[in-house]
DNA sequence: TACTGCTTGAT
DNA sequence: TCAAGCAGT
């Protein structure tokens, strides 16, 4: 049996990283450089009930892993790797380093405070001499879940504004200085990049994970794409949109860093109080989306709405992967769905689009889609993911109408007027006159011989009619709406 | 952050 | 003939 070195109270701290992958405004890291450091990130991958991530978040985490351990290995600090429980693997390296403090900032969902719980309690009981600190103040959320609830979104967020205003973003420290180093696993046996080359290609191509690319993502997002977001935000053939949202997941930037940022591009006239405030307010889904999974733990699997639970959604799996593949038929509908399995992304205004496409036009489960963008955005996290998709589907709280079915011609053309999204996410279809582009099989049959088109061969033909689908998803809601009174 | 079908009134 | 407004879903 081996035995524990003495207890020092005066050793090393250890930073526990988790979904805070960054140096700056990182409360707890702030409180732990004060001291000798050892970094530890640990992959619990599902050991702790969480759900396990998709695959084109753990290629995100492998690179942002990656920019942490360089930007932490620039001030002579290793990056510790481990796997397993936290509440197994937190307490042995702070065993081997002989660790003194114990620092990390506070998880937003349940599962990370049951797994922060657990940690507290084995360090607790084996190593009461380490100190456990979480920092000077939240950093994941402006918001405190605990302290404030509510099922609509409008009152939620403007109470948010009037109570909670985010202090000043900490910077990284001035100097870290490392403890001794213990093992750590190798990043590349996680094996969390996709084999498939293809993917990790198109994912390499769109992104610059990491503390250092985030903050380049907001500068060039405070150059040009702020300005005139409250309106050009849903033009999925514009860039102006932040991009940030993969960033925000892993913790790479905080939501009160971009907070004053955006209000600090408003001072200096560089952006309106109308777009800095729409940016917000998309802060303020986020926030709203945390809290409703406080509220809610099961909010990847249960209806907020119960009535929910009875509603005849189709099994049909032919439909389920010609939409995850971009074949439907509807050109706006397959764009977003190509852009997202080859980045990783989609743009929000299409986002919505094609998961109404699946829940109303396709009648299939919400949680199918909401599976499908867990394992491919690179920005799903617990939160914003099913909320927003039982907000699509109509079950969820402060909920869009079931009866809100959008019609994706419709959208095509208003949010995507000349066609340079489809044309790009579609190039079967380039050829096409801007008039047909959202609607081809309306096109005569020497337009689509023109534009070298062939219905069925080279572009599906619609896989449902919009009338006919409109109809049917109304008639499936009416069988749960007499429940509701 | 909706669409559809209908009416009204201008042309 | 159609834009605009409205109500119902």
């Amino acid at each position: 049996m081996p035995h524990d070195p003495p207890a020092q109270p005066d050793g090393p701290s250890v930073m526990w990283f988790r979904t805070d992958l960054r140096l700056a405004d990182n409360p707890a890291l702030a409180v732990a450089a004060e001291r000798p450091l050892v970094a530890l990130y640990v992959l619990d991958d599902g050991a702790n009930g969480a759900r396990p991530l998709g695959g084109a978040a753990r290629w995100w985490l492998a690179r942002s892993l990656r920019a942490l351990a360089a930007a932490l290995a620039a001030q002579g600090v290793p990056l510790i790797l481990r796997r397993g429980a936290a509440a197994e693997a937190v307490p042995a390296v702070l065993r081997e380093t002989g660790a003194g403090l114990l620092a990390f900032n506070p998880g937003e969902t349940p599962i990370d405070r049951a797994a922060e719980g657990a940690v507290t309690a084995a360090v607790a009981k084996s190593l009461p001499h380490v100190a456990v600190s979480h920092g000077v103040r939240r950093s994941a959320l402006i918001h405190d879940p605990a302290s404030v609830g509510g099922r609509v979104f409008t009152p939620f967020w403007k109470h948010i504004r009037a109570a909670f205003v985010p202090p000043p973003p900490l910077p990284a420290p001035d100097r870290l200085a490392g403890a001794a180093a213990v093992r750590s696993d190798a990043l590349n046996d996680w094996e969390l990049e996709p084999t498939a080359p293809d993917w990790a290609g198109g994912l390499d191509e769109s992104w610059a994970p990491g503390e250092a690319g985030a903050a380049k993502r907001l500068a060039d997002f405070l150059d040009g794409g702020l300005t005139g977001y409250a309106t050009l935000r849903d033009r999925p053939d514009l860039d102006h949109v932040s991009r940030l949202s993969p960033h925000l997941r892993f913790g790479e930037i905080t939501p009160a860093q971009l907070w004053h940022a955006a209000r600090a591009a408003m001072a200096s006239g560089r952006a309106t109080s109308l777009d800095v405030e729409k940016f917000l307010t998309e802060l303020g889904w986020r926030e709203f989306s945390y809290n409703l999974l406080n509220q809610r733990p099961l909010l990847a699997e249960a209806n907020i709405q119960p009535r929910f639970d009875a509603f005849p959604w189709r099994q049909d799996e032919a439909s389920l992967a010609a939409w995850q593949r971009g074949l439907t038929g509807y050109p706006i509908v397959d764009a977003g769905m190509r852009q997202l399995w080859q980045t990783g992304w989609m743009h929000n205004r299409v986002r919505m689009v094609v998961a109404s496409f699946l829940v109303k036009h396709l009648l299939q489960d919400w949680r199918a889609g909401e599976a499908w963008f867990w394992d491919t955005l690179v920005d799903a996290d617990p939160a914003s993911n099913p909320a927003s998709w039982q907000w699509v589907a109509g079950c969820g709280a402060d909920a869009a109408p079931y009866f809100r079915i959008f019609n994706p011609v419709l959208q095509g053309e208003k949010f995507d007027p000349h066609g340079d999204y489809v044309r790009r996410w579609v190039p079967e279809l380039t050829d096409l006159p801007n008039a047909v582009l959202h609607r081809p099989w309306t096109a005569p049959p020497g337009v689509l011989s023109a534009a070298g088109v062939t219905l069925g061969e080279s572009y599906p033909a619609p896989l449902v009619d919009h009338a006919h689908a409109r109809a049917r998803a109304l008639a499936a809601f009416q069988t749960i709406k007499a429940k509701a009174a």
